[in-house]
DNA sequence: AAATTTTGTTAAATATGTTTAACAATAGTT
DNA sequence: AACTATTGTTAAACATATTTAACAAAATTT
């Protein structure tokens, strides 16, 4: 019950430990090697900081190391690398499909909680989306008047979407302007 | 351009400082006084720990300290709050209300989010929400629609949904169980 | 083969957020 | 007033992630 907040640090792996990974995966794909320079090149970190860092990802059994010491994902590492780069793909799909930000915006948020999210929320964000993209008529028609909708605000006890002061209202001219 | 990933860092406080602010306010609240022996309960956390982290904050001027070491929030404190709770709670509703996900879940993954979650995409996601519970009957037709989609996989290629294996796919069964 | 460059590691330092233990100051009780 | 309990601070320690500098090993160039 208690301690929600520290779920936060509950995390298998920490958000930098994820980028290596996902930083071996990207090298791999593009180059077809990794080595713990190109990580270091490709996250814009020391030498030193990837060489520690890919030793305990080695003793955690996520990355694997040959003769040459060229970088391999392990399996479990692999499985790490897709849950991630899933849940980044379908979040950066809502945020540009649903809320209208840019591609780059989209980006930005989504590499902010890619790796927080529960396997089980990035499933349904999924099936969400699967919906939302379907391109079935009712949903032509609810993105229709999504895009013309303007949120009014009324006073703070009636509207289910404030705590406290209204957050949304402040900058009211401006949101309806990024919103189109 | 390069560093998509560092911004995670990027934030005005850290997590653990934000629920510092959340705790004090919620003290406030609560007991009409907040005093660091309390946030240490609130947090369960030690006493020393909460000392230079409030003190951190004292000096950073999001936080007061009235003659009896009695706490209270800045304006400035008090709108990084406001802006955190207003997104914990949008997020926790879109979750509650378009992912069917528990009260509880909701809470957890709101949590790890809120304070990650830029100001522009809070007000967007809060638009979205505004229009999604409005009760409009294209809105309606929406989400029963939702409510009755199952998500299924195509291949990888035609999926726009998934990277590298189809994350989705994993535990359909399940999700369509969680997803009722 | 020798010289140079590249690569990886280690050590010392910084920064954050924790802990426990010791201590000081304040508050409450008898 | 004296004792006890509560509260806040400081110091030393640990964990994570980073840096720079020094060094060793490997690869490449001349």
């Amino acid at each position: 019950m208690k301690d929600i907040w520290k779920k936060f640090d509950e995390t298998t792996l920490t958000h930098s430990s994820i980028h290596h990974l996902l930083a071996i995966y990207s090298l791999l794909k593009e180059n077809g090697y990794s080595r713990s320079v190109d990580v270091a090149n490709y996250l814009n970190i020391s030498r030193a900081s990837v060489s520690i860092t890919v030793n305990k990802l080695r003793e955690k059994g996520f990355v694997e190391e040959d003769k040459n010491r060229f970088l391999s994902l392990s399996s479990k590492g692999e499985e790490l690398v897709n849950s991630v780069l899933s849940k980044r793909h379908v979040v950066e799909q809502f945020l540009i499909e649903a809320l209208n930000l840019s591609v780059q915006e989209a980006e930005i948020e989504a590499c902010k909680i890619e790796h927080l999210l529960s396997e089980s929320t990035g499933k349904k964000l999924i099936s969400f989306m699967g919906y939302f993209l379907s391109g079935q008529p009712d949903v032509a028609k609810f993105r229709q008047g999504l895009n013309t909708f303007v949120h009014v605000c009324s006073s703070i006890e009636e509207c289910q979407l404030c705590e406290m002061d209204c957050f949304y209202a402040k900058n009211h001219q401006e949101l309806i302007r990024m919103n189109r």
